[in-house]
DNA sequence: ATATTAATTAGACTTTGTCTAATTAATAGG
DNA sequence: CCTATTAATTAGACAAAGTCTAATTAATAT
């Protein structure tokens, strides 16, 4: 299943697909939650969700934002970003990508593939499959 | 600075001169972790310190052990390895390299930087300053 | 020895995230 | 549609990692 999101931002109708087509029940708190992640591509923690989805009136709970976030990285809507060891960040966008980290202000920015390149990926031992390569530029700026 | 432990493992004698060189006060709190730390190039969390460090008698606080584990990472004795949402690593092994992460066991292996090469870091904005390069190859292995 | 400074400590506290048991919403079949 | 069944949501208790504070203890310098 291929999930470039290439329009942003998602639509309600087009948010309602995309669960549709991972196989996941669109309810209202998943749209909503969806509508918020999907609005561009981004790097949110599960507190920013919660925060974001409440602040017209109370709607989402705490419980089901991180259902929720969870379910969306199970079936490849989402990418986690663990690069703080505080929080975890949710990242929209799940084409392939390296990040660069600010480690004094907490923000996440993308690198496109193209501008770095990661080469000699050793070979795994018997029984282990790749998940996934983070590479993380983690800078300072104060 | 440079602090490439070749001997390993580090004796107290050796642990009391890599503290005093780094402008650690080397109290006995202080020696028992980096004792424990540098007996082996290795990957440790807080709890397993605090633990391994208080398997005798109990010596030694929850408190200094991330005092210490916090002064160590900040004087670049060790290094802390952010692949775990749930804790930090603390890597002995200050030397350049990358790991594997195996995410069903919990468990770090490091990969040696000449098999793995990262080209073509970005130019970075105005004022930032690059902190290092994460490079984690993350498997499954069930 | 004494004074001064630095480190350690217990335990309260915070934050992120998980779990449970009860409630509510969605879906399917008649 | 109505009803039965299943799936999702919820409040709030709970857990784990880590921080902070104020008091105590240890180290250092004179
Ligand atoms: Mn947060
Ligand atoms: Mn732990
Ligand atoms: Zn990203
Ligand atoms: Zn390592």
């Amino acid at each position: 299943m291929d999930n470039k999101q290439r329009q942003w931002p998602l639509d309600r109708r087009a948010v309602i697909k995309l669960l549709g087509d991972c196989g996941i029940q669109a309810t209202q708190q998943r749209i909503d939650i969806a509508q918020i992640l999907f609005h561009q591509p981004q790097h949110l923690s599960a507190d920013q969700i919660l925060k974001t989805v409440n602040e017209s009136r109370p709607s989402v709970s705490k419980a089901t934002v991180y259902n929720t976030l969870g379910l969306f990285a199970d079936k490849g809507l989402v990418r986690q970003v663990i690069v703080d060891p505080s929080r975890v960040f949710y990242d929209s966008n799940t084409s392939e990508h390296h990040h660069l980290y600010d480690i004094d202000h907490g923000t996440l920015t993308d690198i496109a593939p193209e501008q770095l390149t990661v080469s000699g990926m050793p070979a795994l031992p018997d029984g282990m499959v790749t998940e996934g390569i983070d590479v993380i530029i983690r800078v300072r700026s104060e």
